[in-house]
DNA sequence: GTTGACAATCTCAACGTTGAAATAAAAGCA
DNA sequence: TGCTTTTATTTCAACGTTGAGATTGTCAAC
């Protein structure tokens, strides 16, 4: 079988010969840059029925999974992210009208304030985990077990490379 | 050796001891989308050096890799791409002011819009696309051919699975 | 030929993010 | 104590995308 990866390869062996033998990291970086967009959507889709953002989603996660107190400060999660300390403000300010989160200035440092998941957030996060997880497992279903074990593995090595070990 | 991702499942392993046995398919899809974090942060950086928002070398690889006469309806590049006519619309219209591609309105069908790839456009891609493999290459030299082969081969399987088999 | 359904593209306000500048507080040091 | 540097967060204008609707053109049926 075919995807559509082999055939954007296809075609630049047809258009520029000169270039077939450069062509090969195309077929991994291509389709995780690919697969990469079809889960974006599904779980954007995902998120919007439980009347959540990705981003918003994203931070209930990082909470949740630090542990109670469910508290970590704006930076922290800036640095937990793939995003700037503007778009942190943003989906803070947004989560704190939803009740979901808090903001709480620490009074040690008051530069720094720390964002606390609220009782209804830990329970919205709890109940929306367990179903993202699901609908994880239902988008990889097409996959054994051996097969996602070999691509995590060789995608740990990938990222462990790039320097994405630590979560801070 | 452990990653972000091997962090992210321990703490969930951690919080929430009754998901443990449903977390396995994070250790894929969520390696897939921080891989995918990193390699389009660095392929953004890449097209920013040659003056390309990564929306418009998209354009333009598909242009340049359908074949002469470099030319795609509107709505081609819409399905060939992962965003909305809106978004191809406003890519056009940059992309014709920069003199990377031109709108020829076609004497059959008045609706439809062909986009051509101008000369210029042509020898920009030309020399981008080789620089980008060659940093595609540098991404992934982490790993060997068979590792990437195995991840190219199984993810070829998954994006069978979800229909991603046609560029048009 | 006129009507109505369909198709291709463009328009535009709303949205989330970026990135740099601004604000405010803490820490280092004379 | 004063002064500078550093750190943490917020502000804000610019940017690209979304998604619904408007516009314009095609085609089949009558």
């Amino acid at each position: 079988m075919s995807d559509a990866v082999d055939q954007i390869v296809g075609q630049w062996a047809s258009e520029r010969p000169d270039l077939v033998d450069d062509l090969w990291p195309v077929e991994m970086l291509g389709r995780i840059q690919r697969v990469a967009l079809i889960i974006t959507k599904e779980v954007k889709a995902f998120t919007a029925e439980h009347g959540l953002e990705m981003g918003e989603f994203d931070v209930l996660t990082t909470l949740r999974r630090c542990g109670a107190p469910y508290t970590m400060t704006a930076g922290a999660l800036v640095k937990a992210s793939f995003v700037t300390s503007g778009a942190i403000t943003n989906r803070i300010d947004r989560m704190e009208a939803k009740g979901l989160v808090e903001r709480v200035r620490d009074g040690a440092d008051r530069r720094s304030v720390r964002i606390r998941l609220t009782e209804q957030g830990r329970q919205v996060i709890d109940v929306v985990m367990g179903e993202h997880l699901r609908n994880y497992a239902r988008l990889a279903e097409s996959l054994d077990r051996a097969e996602m074990d070999q691509v995590a593995a060789v995608l740990r090595k990938l990222l462990e490379a790039h320097g994405d070990t630590t979560l801070t």
